[in-house]
DNA sequence: TCCGATTTGTACGTATGTATT
DNA sequence: AAATACATACGTACAAATCGG
């Protein structure tokens, strides 16, 4: 059996949850001040310290901004924003984010040989012209040994019946202690998946943002022509473990007509 | 004379600055691990507590990750990054970033009479059909009323001799106590004018992520046939001042060819 | 298996400084 | 000038995870 990798949870992080809930249910317009920092603690039952660290994480998450002296006030931009670049988010959950009733299509899902590309595998005959580079990449971030096994799975993701995503995650085989089954693979995100049969949680990731055609996105994958959008935003995505070992290495193409991705940043002083 | 702004520094900070320069200096192949949080903070002649908090701040920036009871680690990913999405820079440091020389053309400087639009003004004819909803984008997003004036200023970043950047600027002209000289725009970048001649300094923004093909870029700006590329990554960006009053309305246009932007997140765990 | 040393995680209390009203 | 509220920093205590013997 598995064992399941859980979330810990501490003192701040409910506080944080907590105040986030009151700031969304809060009514901007009338005022965006928050209470001060001693009266939150009263209220939870914590110390200052312990609000504050709560308040600093929404602060860099820039959820709030603080003025010396004045208070701490709702960054009305924050909660006008409905799709975040920043933190990674499941793709069904993203369209529904964004005001779209989500639709799921599993495409394909294969077991790919790395030692025995180009040598005629089951799926040669799916791969393109650039295919077999961007399959030497995905390798390279997995840290996978020649001959190792890789999952493949292709998913297009629908808002409102428009193809909004199209999304191929690559995964070491050998994480799993079980093969998910048919249905699984259907119906679980590959987060899920890891999770359960790998006993993995994915912490972090990186993201590469670039741009292309659809006809360019055609020599990835024939899903390009389901696209209704002449070009798509590309993130290429390597996510890695609670021990820093990466497990999916994807693609990822939007429609940013469906698929509006927002990012609040905070500014480089030198 | 304008007051002009400064960033405040404090002790966590400085020795966030240090940690910062100690980890890129530091061998990876080697070792990847910090010394203890308290060696560090006799190291600097600081509490722990103060030493966490610069911790905090780069773990949350992913520069860095700890383990509970073995210790803080580099995070290889954060070190291979040369352009990050967050926080935002400089496009013409971005460019030399990635391993470019950049070249910074102005392409046009002028006022815009906000009130006056569709009438006749001096910059009509370079208004194409889109332009005008774009126009009023900007202005709400500016929060100007009828009449304002609005700068706007259009330049083009050559990496290599390469344009790899085209970036439409829009700043409120109320906010300036003196108007910069020609060869000021020409040479400085809004984020220092902003802050010499309104002393206002950016602190944070909002992105908005689009792509489009080049000739869909050709109806913003006719820069768009310089583009080497035959579709264009799009950030429309919202900046904000110290006082969260907004500042800069842009649209930025890029080739992936020549700026890829990467972007370390952490996944979010509901 | 257990213990102790090390190291990070969490939380509280306190003191002082600084900006705003 | 006083009150309020956020900013910074130190010290302390204990909890929890890891690792070696």
């Amino acid at each position: 059996m598995a064992m399941m990798p859980v979330i810990k949870q501490n003192l701040s992080d409910n506080i944080k949850h907590d105040l986030k809930k009151y700031i969304l249910d809060m009514d901007l317009k009338e005022s965006a001040k928050l209470p001060p920092e001693v009266e939150i603690g009263r209220k939870f039952g914590v110390s200052r310290v312990t609000v504050r660290r709560a308040l600093d994480e929404l602060e860099q998450e820039n959820l709030i901004f603080r003025i010396h002296g004045r208070g701490t006030f709702v960054n009305p931009e924050a909660a006008a924003i409905k799709i975040s670049l920043n933190p990674a988010q499941e793709f069904g959950h993203l369209i529904e984010l964004g005001g779209y009733e989500a639709q799921i299509k599993l495409i394909s899902q294969e077991t790919i040989n790395r030692g025995a590309m180009g040598q005629g595998t089951v799926n040669q005959e799916t791969m393109g012209q650039g295919a077999s580079h961007r399959m030497k990449k995905h390798c390279r971030n997995l840290q996978v040994e020649e001959g190792a096994r890789l999952y493949r799975i292709e998913k297009v993701y629908y808002a409102d019946g428009h193809p909004a995503i199209v999304c191929i995650d690559y995964m070491p085989r050998e994480l799993f202690q079980q093969e998910p089954s048919e249905d699984e693979w259907s119906s679980m995100s590959s987060f899920e998946l890891l999770r359960r049969y790998a006993g993995r949680l994915l912490c972090r990731d990186r993201v590469e943002i670039l741009t292309m055609t659809r006809e360019e996105m055609g020599s990835v994958t024939d899903s390009a022509l389901l696209m209704e959008c002449q070009s798509v935003l590309e993130l290429d995505n390597l996510a890695y473990d609670q021990d820093n070992q990466p497990v999916i290495s994807a693609n990822a193409f939007f429609d940013t007509k469906y698929i509006r991705y927002n990012l609040l940043r905070s500014q480089e002083h030198y």
